[in-house]
DNA sequence: ATCCCGTGCGCAAACGTTTGTCCACTAAAG
DNA sequence: CTTTAGTGGACAAACGTTTGCGCACGGGAT
């Protein structure tokens, strides 16, 4: 029962519309100073604050941004998540987290639900390519961002270079003298993983070395990769490095290695891509690319508020160089 | 621009407080079957959703619910989100998440914004002992539900028995030999680091041992430990064992004992608490105590409903008992 | 004394629902 | 032929804001 603008106005003996402007500090507002004065002072003392339905309903918006993730307990998309919490707090704007799941039912669920509740925007970290979602928040102009996956190119989007993060991997490892060098892929549904695979066999080209379909070996993203792996270091003539498209799949790598008893770097090499926090409390150490994902998130919630009161425009990509942690799952020196 | 109650009554005929009563399936409206039937085809044409705000306003209520976390980086409370968010979502709510970084200034202004926004009730993860938010939440009489750390006892709370799970954990160390045992603790305001150094208190007075003050050093929560481990071991006895708040807290200790060149758990035997995925990534692989999240989450949020429909009442008080995962960071054998 | 203008604020509609009440009509009962 | 009882729905107020407009009052200029 937080008390309401009638209330105040009959406390400080004006009209509700006057509490109001002087609330929002509404500069086409004259009023006497004594009565501004009056009025500051007793909200101050009740600790008004105005109510959000009724604001949103005349105002029509909600001061309410919605992230999109396929699962929060994923790092990396925690860490998204948390960026752009933190830039939408300081605009006054709060956050509402929905875990996809990769579940289109349960996806088309929750935007029907974030549509009802009158979502200003919304922030994508579960895009797929050609995603029906996305389609759908742009046919319904609901502003949206898309963070390090994209569905096309028609959107909002920041994110890393995968196809150059992927062959810089890749190029370490042939530095390091491997040439039977082995990827484990992602969905071929997620422009992350086709982009790093692509990569991968840029490297290899460059170096003169034609991509070896068996060598290339596909793994739920979020999946261990360990069975993946078992495929690939069961062949005859086995993989001396592998490239995973995610740092999750690399400790997969490194579980299968574990049960064959190979050494790591010393029998498989093995490359991740995220550097999550579990990078560097594997032994030995992952090797990976950086992806700045706290930043991605406050950046994307800052595109999405200029988005908003900009209105429609060209769409905004921002594409950042990846950058790679090179550590001991490579370089026996840094063991 | 959704479709309103006033345009489908206009399109179908009927006066939109008939098609309100039908959307809503309002026991009290009698209405010819031929009527209902044109309205309900319409209502399927358009894809009608009530707006929400108007709905709230008029209800007040949101359908939306809150989760205060200390920051969700951390995967036990992304995992307890993520419980929250299941049956949440279920049950046709949504859920506001907040990390509160531990910073009481930043708790207010959250509180203050999930008020203002007609919050339906809160999850709280975050609490300390004493807490201000928690007493706030209490005295503006929203619903809430504590999970994992308490206040103290006035709440609805769902944990596990903290101090049994730290005695179990010494006990198990005991058993393996182990006499001079340290204790990485947690923040004095936090209930579960208070439980856990009690039972770890426990279980040394029940063997006959006093608990040496010299064996117990704090560590922030979530700051790694390992400077605190370094402490403990440059006394000149050192201890054969140690006895972590939490698992990052162990992996802390994991850290300092790898600069100093001790073998887990030959020369130092380590146990975490919270069986995070992290603690079977970690070599040797961590004992620890096995807390259920997602269940905690997913359990609080049905409590937390009940509570909201049923209205006050005597706070109900969850707690389960705790597992021991005994793994390579105590037992030898099972390196 | 009248006109004009600026100051200081009030009035009322509107946002999209929900819900208590009331009314018109029909058919059966007296 | 009038009353009664039920059926099928309409009416309007209310939730708490925001905002375009208008009105009363007072003082200075004419």
């Amino acid at each position: 029962m937080p008390i309401t603008l009638k209330e105040l106005a009959a406390q400080s003996g004006v009209h509700p519309s006057t509490v109001s402007r002087i609330v929002n500090d509404d500069p086409g507002l004259r009023v006497s100073p004594a009565t501004r004065a009056r009025v500051k002072r007793l909200l101050k003392k009740t600790g008004y604050r105005p109510d959000g339905m009724a604001r949103g309903l005349k105002l029509r918006q909600s001061f309410v941004l919605g992230v999109l993730v396929p699962d929060v307990m994923n790092p990396l998309f925690a860490a998204i998540f948390r960026g752009v919490e933190d830039a939408a707090l300081q605009k006054g704007y709060t956050v509402i987290l929905s875990s996809t799941d990769g579940n289109q039912d349960r996806e088309r669920e929750i935007l029907l639900a974030l549509q009802s509740r009158m979502i200003d925007g919304v922030v994508v970290a579960s895009a797929s390519l050609r995603d029906a979602s996305v389609r759908w928040l742009r046919e319904h102009d609901i502003p949206h961002v898309l963070v390090n996956r994209y569905s096309d190119q028609k959107d909002y989007f920041i994110g890393t270079d995968d196809r150059l993060g992927a062959r810089l991997a890749t190029e370490h490892l042939l530095a390091l003298g491997h040439r039977r060098i082995a990827h484990l892929a992602g969905p071929k549904n997620i422009s992350t993983s086709v982009n790093r695979r692509r990569g991968y066999e840029d490297a290899l080209k460059a170096a003169g070395i034609e991509p070896d379909a068996g060598l290339i070996v596909e793994t739920g993203f979020v999946g261990a990769g360990v069975t993946a792996t078992h495929r690939l270091l069961e062949r005859s003539r086995r993989p001396t490095a592998v490239v995973a498209v995610n740092d999750v799949a690399a400790v997969g790598a490194y579980d299968a290695a574990e049960q064959l008893g190979l050494r790591i770097p010393a029998d498989l090499a093995v490359t991740g891509y995220n550097d999550l926090p579990l990078a560097a409390r594997v032994r030995p150490m992952l090797t990976t690319i950086h992806v700045p994902a706290q930043e991605f998130g406050r950046a994307a919630a800052r595109m999405l508020l200029e988005q908003m009161i900009e209105g429609r425009r060209e769409p905004k990509r921002v594409i950042l160089p990846p950058e790679l942690i090179v550590r001991g799952s490579t370089d026996p020196k840094r063991l």
